[in-house]
DNA sequence: AGCCTGGCTGACCGAGCGGTCAGAATTTTG
DNA sequence: CAAAATTCTGACCGCTCGGTCAGCCAGGCT
């Protein structure tokens, strides 16, 4: 038996010959995805033989689920490994869209993998993966906005679940249509994702209205230096 | 020269043969995408031989081009029809946003389709297509946005392009994952999109932080008889 | 030494791809 | 009616695809 049966475990994966394959498929398949990449591709970007890569994965398809199943793996760990539970509900809150965007950002190729597959519908393929993936953040999301509603922090009347689609929803298009809103006209702010993320998060919480407190406060065009932490210190106005 | 060497008229075409032919690639690549979809599968849907595929469009690739065109046409012409001039500011927004989520919805196959070419980065291919279609609706978008900064209806301090996508990104992440968000918990909203409009506005007018005029309308949850009219009855309550 | 095992490779396979072409079938024109 | 033009097709081409297979080669064991 010299194929590997066993899925090879997401760690340790960068200096062996099934890690640089793995990288490999991971980069072509983000980039052009799973029908635009040949094996021979992977196998050539990896410095291996095709054969070789048929070797350490029986097919060309659990390939592409080891790559999607390493994902998740990464993603969970990330997230909770910055697993908050204190400060305020609006804290909590542009913490959490500020990492979330952010994670969008750096993983790129990755996301770029999970959000072409969200978009190829039926029972195809691993769908029900990308569900697991997108899930486990959902629901957390929904549990921060749960709580906010117990503190009174946040409208009662409101559908959680809405408030969540519409923040992840935000981060999405940003990170999907960044390339074509960098050459419109009118838009301005897609360089710096932490001005995106304060302003989602102030549109949210005071919503898109004139409000006296909002009137004055003309010119935050500037861009200072604000910069380095993700939401510590952006939050020193507006506090329950 | 047999080959009809004029891009065909995006009009007349669900009884002729190049008609049916740009029918099923339509159907095809929205579903399958560009490089899953084989032109012999296009010919069979379409009832016509491989080589007759060929002969109305020289290259697999022009096909795909006359099928983002004609999404382009339909799009542009729809929207157009429905340029509103009228009402206040929340009503016009309101409308906007029922209308772009309904076409998403409506069209789901071209969504998809044009949502999978942004994906695909780099210069190859169409993007530049799919980039005209994206700016005619967000500069259309901007334009209300800062008529509303002018006549005072939205706090001038607030950059419209962020509006704007945060806006689109809620429908688009709305029409993209509806069918994981089916499968979730905590999920009740997915399958009237009315409701999902009517939220996201009130969430965009007067944020997500509890103010005395929400705290007492508890219960909005029960599906009552709102319907038929995009947003024509639902804002009796709250104008300027 | 012999041998075995596992990572690895070059050569190869059948299938399906996009695309071509000569000519049949049909319609238009005179 | 016949001729010309157009629409359409079956057969075919070169090519690349995912996947297979016999065997090479280095290292560990006895």
């Amino acid at each position: 038996m010299p194929r590997s049966a066993t899925i090879r475990t997401p760690a340790s994966c960068t200096c062996d010959t099934g890690g640089r394959i793995l990288l490999a498929a991971e980069q072509l398949f983000s980039e052009q995805g799973f029908d635009a990449v040949s094996v021979n591709a992977i196998a050539m970007r990896a410095g291996v033989s095709k054969a070789n890569v048929f070797h350490h994965f029986n097919t060309k398809i659990a390939l592409y689920l080891a790559v999607l199943l390493r994902a998740r793996h990464d993603a969970d760990a990330h997230l909770r490994s910055l697993e908050c539970g204190e400060g305020t509900f609006a804290t909590r809150l542009a913490d959490f869209a500020g990492n979330h965007l952010a994670r969008l950002l750096e993983q790129e190729q990755l996301s770029r993998l999970i959000l072409r597959e969200l978009l190829t519908i039926g029972p195809c393929r691993a769908q029900q993966l990308a569900e697991h993936v997108f899930e486990e953040n959902f629901r957390r999301f929904v549990l921060i906005l749960r709580a906010g509603q117990e503190s009174g922090e946040l409208r009662r009347d409101l559908d959680p679940a809405v408030v969540a689609t519409i923040l992840l929803g935000a981060n999405v298009f940003f990170f999907e249509a960044k390339t074509l809103l960098r050459h419109f006209r009118d838009v301005g702010f897609v360089e710096t994702a932490e001005r995106f993320t304060d302003m989602l998060i102030d549109i949210l919480l005071h919503g898109i209205r004139p409000t006296p407190r909002h009137s004055h406060r003309q010119p935050p065009r500037g861009s200072g230096t604000t910069r380095n932490t993700t939401a510590a210190s952006r939050r020193d106005r507006e506090r329950k």
